[in-house]
DNA sequence: TATGAATGAGCCTTCATTCAT
DNA sequence: AATGAATGAAGGCTCATTCAT
């Protein structure tokens, strides 16, 4: 099985490639980032970033999707630490809460790719992929926190991770312009559980 | 030192390459529209542009000015007709949220504009200033309506206009890349309805 | 005679044109100073300049004109006072030598043309003339120094401008991009006398 | 770290292109040369100019290093053929004479660089350099024929040569726009070897 | 597998010039 | 006599892409 070999030596520079244009992106943005910066940042040469990849538009795609694995990881990972049903939705809040304001890098990415997902086609439909897997995660969860706890909620149970991701995207961006001070930032914060326990009702 | 002649066509001219701009941009997103697009668009010579704006930078700063009008504009008609303080609520609520799902040319370059203003800190700052404006529009508003009917919301008033637009504002973000059905649209609407109740309280 | 007045006017404004043109030059050079700066240094509108010269060249070429004419009659000057020929000779060599030096914009004005003129023909025939303006001024001035002191110098009394100018301007070339110390300045200045007087003869 | 492949072609390009920018710039004045002209005279695509050279200042930079050497190795061929010292003085001023009157493309280049280093510091500092390499040149060839010759000249050593290439360089100024009759020639040459044997003394 | 060289299209900007007023 | 508006031709530069090696 030699070619494995080789493949793997290759495969190894393509992820070098994807990590630095991540990084590049992330500084600059897809529009003031050229292949020349990608292959700078990965320690190559223009050529090579075009031998892995057919084009820039196709690295960016791979770039876009690597950035949605990592999201949809963290929104998993918010859910998966065990406790009471109650008690994870309140930590799993917070948790995507905080992967939205820390500024990562693939979220930087991922904003960028969607204003530019605006106006192309092929972009966007990655990225209502994105989000649909997103929902789709957080969907399962939400089912199954309701199952144990024996609650009908009063909002049907498939429009609630749009009603979630939603409100936290729209709160993070706004957070990104204008930051609110850490007092507000804990009223958000209850109000935010207000409206949790508000559409589950009861 | 007023000009004894007032050379009207050229505030005309310059209003035209600002509208220009905006379709422009608003079809093909600010790294993909050159001067020329929008020169053409306007009618006008590339030069022409360069005479009323000093740059495409500056032309973009102008553009996301205007825009950030219309938007305050449309936050304002919305609140601005009149009736019961509650169904004022209710209904700037439905109409914030049909500005934001019409995709006008305004919202899309405004899109735009905030994935530029990422990398871009003078466009970040006029950005921030926006929303600001934006914030303060609603907060005024929502005072009187408390004012008028004699409440003491549960959540500080002067969070409220964040988590209100940046609700909205992430519910349109998602329903941009992944519209959602008219059930689920009613789902939503009242949701929102429900959540608004339970920010104020009772 | 009444179109004297508006001629006056006009006439005006040509020399206000000129004075800025050759301000601007001096501080830019030709190829970085464009019409809007001279319009601009003159308080006047683009429009105007053209108004009054027909085109940057014609502008150009007039400003030669002008710069010649104050060279000329810095070279004058520096013969005119009164005083033994002996030692106008010496002090004429003195002033023409200071008035390379002292960097005056005209001076500045015409090193810049003369580079133009190594490729644009009209204006090399009037540079030329202008040397050779200059060459006659000072052939009559020799002339009758000679006459006046009896003197038959060693070098043909026509082509003694020649050098005497030429030395001077090659001094003040390579001052200009090297200046010398006060001391070597000294020396150099002896050795022109001592120079002087070789070609003289005796 | 020697690169493993050369390719050697690069370094035979960039020479192509500094080439043509010397034939190129000789013609028109840097004022007047594009990149496109430069790379059309080069038989390459404009790209390719700036792939070898950061700028048009950068290639306008490099292109006076090697007028600059073209010039300082004339010099230095004017002294070395052997011969008696005073033969030699007498030679070398006739070659360098002969030098600055071929109108040689470097030499154009040159004077063209000279006017546009007046505005432009760093080039200024460049040609300053090259005058002073040339100085020394000289300087040193100067003070070996003394030596040899057991004389002490009237004038220090060390400014003949500003006084030496002075001079020869102002007379070329003049010649290149108004050449002499070859009768006045010979009686230039003379002059100057009268001079020469005046600043020795003696 | 990866590189350096080269291309060519396109971009932003500058600027001399023209013209209606 | 003078101005502001507008044009169009370059110009310098960037960059995705191709290709021989």
């Amino acid at each position: 099985m030699r070619p494995r070999r080789t493949y793997k030596k290759s495969e190894a520079s393509r992820q070098q490639v994807l990590d630095a244009a991540i990084r590049a992106l992330a500084e600059n943005g897809s529009a003031h980032t050229s292949v020349s910066d990608i292959a700078e940042t990965a320690g190559m040469s223009k050529g090579a970033v075009h031998y892995h990849f057919e084009s820039k538009d196709d690295l960016i795609a791979q770039v876009l999707v690597r950035c949605a694995d990592v999201m949809r990881e963290r929104v998993r990972a918010a859910w998966d630490a065990p406790g009471e049903p109650q008690e994870k939705v309140r930590r799993a809040l917070r948790e995507m809460r905080a992967a939205r304001s820390q500024g990562s890098a693939e979220l930087r990415v991922l904003a960028d790719l969607m204003a530019r997902g605006i106006h192309d086609p092929k972009l966007r439909q990655a990225l209502s992929a994105m989000f649909e897997a997103n929902r789709q995660e957080v969907h399962a969860h939400l089912e199954q926190s309701f199952r144990e706890l024996g609650i009908t909620p009063r909002v049907p149970v498939h429009v609630m991770p749009r009603l979630v991701i939603g409100i936290l995207d729209g709160l993070a961006l706004h957070d990104f312009f204008d930051p609110m001070s850490p007092e507000d930032e804990e009223f958000v914060q209850s109000a935010l559980e207000t409206i949790a326990l508000s559409l589950i009702g009861g």
